[in-house]
DNA sequence: CAAAATATTGAACAATGTTCAATAAAAAGG
DNA sequence: CCTTTTTATTGAACATTGTTCAATATTTTG
């Protein structure tokens, strides 16, 4: 059985990655089925398997795309900001910011693979690395620019800073921390980066 | 069907929890299946729900149990230290060093339960949460001990060191800092820790 | 010892990821 | 224009999962 071709391979790509995109920011990692997905392209469960190897590999390809938003986000936020620690305080505010905003994309992007549970997980693509690196170096420029930093710290203080607001996000969205009010993320992040980065003020 | 009554009902409680704490231990979450559990108690797998409501259910259970073992291999850790800064020092390494030692207890810790995503929830036990709060104490006990923080300060510092922990943990350990090394989360924490806690040393 | 309460079962259901022979449409060849 | 080959798409089928619950075996009660 088939229809008329409709679409070129790129394109129905296309049509699964953003329809994908869509559920999961709707219903989260657990909401994209194989056949809810395929209903809302108006293909069958089957096609999905002729694109991608399977909803992990499709998986990847979205949490690509999410970081390419976040990288967006970061980089529209700072842009209008002066190239002093106030600009350094509003790349961190627009991690959180984003993470609360694109809550279950953000989730779904360190959500662990269904299968492979870290024994042979397989290596992320290297163009997934490569944005990875992409959006270190926003952070990376972003403390040279404004505090000075030499390369070498700013490569590794953009790494911490980067995994503590990580952290910060984590814990304040699952409710560890025990805390109430929105505020408090932005008030942790404050105090972070005024401490941390005390010696380059 | 039924056999002879082997457990007091307390008892087949912990037969399953502990089975199930070692499951997730070889296997993570995702080895972690009713029939898979059943067999390993050599129990049906409709027992396990005369039991727990779910598998959610008893994974805060395994979840709980788990966050005692890290309060423990904390708490000793840390005893054997002086009370200066090498403690918090070594605090902060218990923590590295637990999630690496019980990988996949700690990541199921933190991995979101399979149903209720996000939406409805189900608010953590009162006595999940007393346990987080212990946790917490155990850090900030370990400020004011041996850096003199007053007990303000020790209490989002304590919510603010761990989140950090947390983040430092996670991203190293899924290899989104594209370091190379096991001393890396070590050298990360001591960064962490010199900086952000200089003006209390 | 009969009756009520309890513990345990395992078959059954719905939902999932995934496969793949079958098939309809398009493209190529003559 | 028809035949053949290639391609795109399907949806039924399989294995596995979480979960339920009437049936049943055992224990307890009176």
């Amino acid at each position: 059985m088939s229809r008329r071709k409709e679409c070129t391979p790129q394109q129905l790509k296309e049509l699964i990655l953003s329809n994908a995109g869509r559920i999961i920011a709707q219903h989260g990692r657990s909401g994209l089925t194989a056949r809810a997905l395929a209903e809302a392209i108006h293909y069958s469960p089957g096609t999905i398997y002729n694109v991608y190897e399977d909803l992990d590999a499709l998986m990847v390809d979205v949490n690509y795309e999410t970081l390419g938003r976040l990288q967006m986000y970061c980089q529209q936020k700072i842009a209008i900001l002066p190239t002093d620690f106030s600009r350094v305080r509003g790349l961190a505010y627009a991690y959180a910011d984003f993470a609360h905003q694109n809550l279950r994309a953000w989730e779904a992007v360190y959500a662990p693979n269904r299968k492979m549970e870290h024994d042979n997980a397989p290596a992320l693509p290297e163009y997934y690395q490569q944005r990875l690196t992409d959006i270190f170096l926003v952070v990376e420029t972003t403390l040279i620019d404004c505090l000075n930093l030499s390369q070498p710290a700013a490569y590794s203080s953009a790494r911490l800073l980067w995994a503590c607001l990580h952290g910060i996000t984590v814990l304040s969205l699952n409710g560890t921390l025990g805390l109430v009010g929105a505020e408090q993320p932005y008030a942790m992040i404050d105090d972070l980066l005024e401490q941390y980065l005390a010696r380059y003020l």
